[in-house]
DNA sequence: CGACAAGCCTGGTAGC
DNA sequence: TGCTACCAGGCTTGTC
């Protein structure tokens, strides 16, 4: 589940793991994840090296590489990470680095929309992207989030995921942000008031953050949290209300009409 | 069988 | 009129 808690889980899962083993080995089975990069040329840049720290910036994850480089991960919508030793790489394994000490880190992805290649710079690649600031940045603060809004024209809930604006938010942890401040998904960003942004800054820090202090799943998240109710007709486990799914920008957001403002 | 799913990218266009 | 910012559609493959 590849937003940034999900990214934030897996940045942790592979500094306990994968970190300071020697790279034996790596295979690509399908090329299609790989970015701007050939598999020899992915292999030349791993093997016989390490991965010594790790960062990560919206809802990519860049692993150091010693002597050169920054491998870069992507989860797309379904990538998952898989440290593990003595048995088979798991199932939808698109790249698997092999360690020297028997171990393996498996990069899996059902749907193959991520990216794994390697960067020269980690705030090089960031420009490039035009990512915005991390939403959980410290810089990010609500003073930079109201610049970030400001003129904008969209929905609130496109601008939420727009990864230019800010890095991390997707669909589901937009809906949850939205949900929790009480705003429509469709709302105009122009037409929010000074308190509505607040409400909205609070929320994102407050959803994002609770989300990776709960690894990321559902659940253990809040009761009062909308993702595990995300389905039409669901019952709000906020107020008395149904849930209810809306289009946005060809995305489907759910909300509960009841407690989020009406709007068109 | 079609619609849909947590990602990003692209081309056409709405709006300043 | 020109330039952006925005949005619909596509990619991929498995599930309901």
């Amino acid at each position: 589940m590849p937003e940034l808690p999900d990214v934030a889980v897996n940045k942790q899962y592979l500094d306990a793991t994968a970190l300071h083993q020697q790279i034996e080995e790596v295979e690509v089975r399908d090329t299609l994840v790989l970015s701007d990069i050939t598999s020899e040329a992915l292999r030349n840049g791993l093997r016989s090296h390490t991965l010594e720290s790790s960062r990560r910036h919206g809802k990519y994850l860049f692993a150091e590489i010693s002597e050169d480089g920054w491998l870069l991960l992507h989860f797309g919508m379904s990538g998952d990470l898989d440290y593990f030793k003595g048995r088979d790489a798991p199932e939808y394994t698109q790249v698997l680095l092999s360690f020297t000490n028997g171990y393996h880190l498996a990069y899996t992805s059902r749907r193959k929309l991520g990216m794994v290649g390697i960067v020269e710079a980690v705030e090089e690649f960031v420009e490039e992207q035009d990512l915005g600031p991390d939403a959980l940045s410290p810089d990010f603060d609500l003073a930079a989030f109201r610049d970030a809004l400001s003129g904008r024209r969209g929905m609130v809930k496109s601008t939420l995921m727009n990864q230019e604006i800010m890095a991390g938010i997707g669909n589901v942890y937009s809906d949850e942000i939205l949900f929790q401040a009480g705003v429509h998904p469709r709302t105009a960003v122009n037409d929010l008031r000074e308190e509505t942004v607040k409400d909205l800054y609070r929320a994102m820090q407050d959803v994002l953050q609770t989300a990776i202090d709960c690894k990321a799943k559902p659940d253990e998240m809040p009761a009062t949290y909308l993702i595990r109710h995300r389905q039409e007709d669901a019952d709000c486990p906020r107020c008395g209300g149904r849930v209810k799914r809306v289009d946005v920008s060809g995305r489907s957001g759910y909300y509960c009409p009841c407690h989020q403002d009406q709007a068109p």
